[in-house]
DNA sequence: CTATTTTAGTTTCATATGTAACTATTTCAA
DNA sequence: TTGAAATAGTTACATATGAAACTAAAATAG
C-alpha cells in the first residue's frame, strides 16, 4: 500500500499507473529509437520520413492525402515535403488537373532510401513483438484498434 | 492482398499496421484530448502537469526526481517548475544539505488546482478503458509492460 | 457567366523542445 | 586538505511545432 490516496482524502494520479502517460513513454522511446537511426544516417526528421513511408507504400500524392494518411498537420506535411524536394529524395508536380494541388514522388535517390530505411524500421518492430508471446501480438493489434477507435470519439463520459 | 510488398519486389512499411506509428497517433490523441482539459482551463502544458501530478502523488522533491518520475528531460523540467513558481502552483526551495538542489512542492494553490485536474484526467482513462472488456485491461497493462521493458534495452537484433 | 464560398497549400508568428555549454556545489582520490 | 571529477540545475542556441492569416485555384450559388 503504497498508494497515499486510499480513503480519498486527497485525490491524487498515479502517473506510474496511469494509460495516457504510459503509452506517451512507450510511445516515445520506441520512436526516438527508431528516429536516431534514420537521422543519423539521412538527416530526415519523423515527418520527413513519414512522407516517404507513405509515398513509398501507396505512390505519388498530393500534400492533402499524405495528411490524412500520416495523421500529421498539413503545415508540418508543407515543410517535410519542401525539405525533401530540396534535398532531392522527392519532386513535386503541380496536378494538372487540379493546380492547387502539388503531387510528391519519391525520386530515385529518395526511393532507394526508403529501401534501406524500411528493413530497419521493421527490424526495429520485430524486436519490440519479439517480447511478446505469439498470441499476443494479435491481442495488442486487437486493443489497440478498440483504443484508437474510441479516443477518436469526444470523451461524452 | 493489398499489400504490393509480397514477393519482396520493392520493400514497403504499411504505415496505418505498423505498431511504432500507430502507437503514436494513439498515444497523440489521448493525450491532446486531456492537455485540451487543462491547458483550457489553467493554461498549463504537458510537463507542468506532470510535475504537479507527480508532486501530488510522492510529495516535495528535487528536480532530478522530477526527471526520474516523469521520464522528461532535466532541461524541459526545469523550465515547467519555473514557470510553475512564477504562476504561484508551486514554491520552490534550496535543499539546506545540498545547496545545489531545489525541492519544489505544491503551493495550495497548486495543490487545489491539481485536485481538480485528477479527477477529469482519471475520467479520460476510465472512459479509455471502457472500450475494454473487463479482463481486457488487465491485458493490456501486461503487455504494455513487456513492450517498455523490451524498449529500454538496445535494438540489439 | 459573375460573385461567394470552399479547398490546397504556404507563410508568419509565438511557443516548445533538446543538445551543448555553463555555473555552482559536492564528492572523491591522492 | 586540495584539486579533479561528478552532479544539480540553468542558459543559449538552433530547430520544430501548430494556430491563424494569407494566396491561389476550383466549386458552387444566384
Amino acid at each position: 500500500m503504497t498508494d497515499p490516496s486510499h480513503g480519498s482524502a486527497k485525490p491524487h494520479l498515479a502517473l506510474e499507473a496511469f494509460l495516457p502517460y504510459r503509452m506517451s513513454i512507450l510511445s516515445n522511446t520506441v520512436s526516438n529509437a527508431i528516429a536516431r537511426d534514420y537521422q543519423d544516417q539521412f538527416g530526415l526528421t519523423v515527418p520527413e520520413w513519414r512522407v516517404m513511408a507513405v509515398l513509398g507504400r501507396f505512390g505519388p500524392d498530393a500534400a492533402t492525402g499524405l495528411c490524412t494518411r500520416t495523421a500529421m498537420d498539413k503545415v508540418t506535411v508543407s515543410r517535410a515535403v519542401n525539405r525533401l524536394n530540396k534535398n532531392g529524395l522527392i519532386k513535386r508536380n503541380s496536378d494538372s488537373d487540379d493546380r492547387r494541388r502539388v503531387i510528391a514522388r519519391l525520386t530515385r535517390k529518395g526511393q532507394s532510401i526508403h529501401d534501406k530505411i524500411v528493413p530497419v524500421a521493421l527490424a526495429h518492430e520485430r524486436n519490440l513483438l519479439g517480447a511478446l508471446e505469439p498470441g499476443e501480438a494479435a491481442t495488442l493489434d486487437r486493443l489497440l484498434a478498440k483504443l484508437q477507435d474510441r479516443a477518436g470519439k469526444p470523451t461524452s463520459a
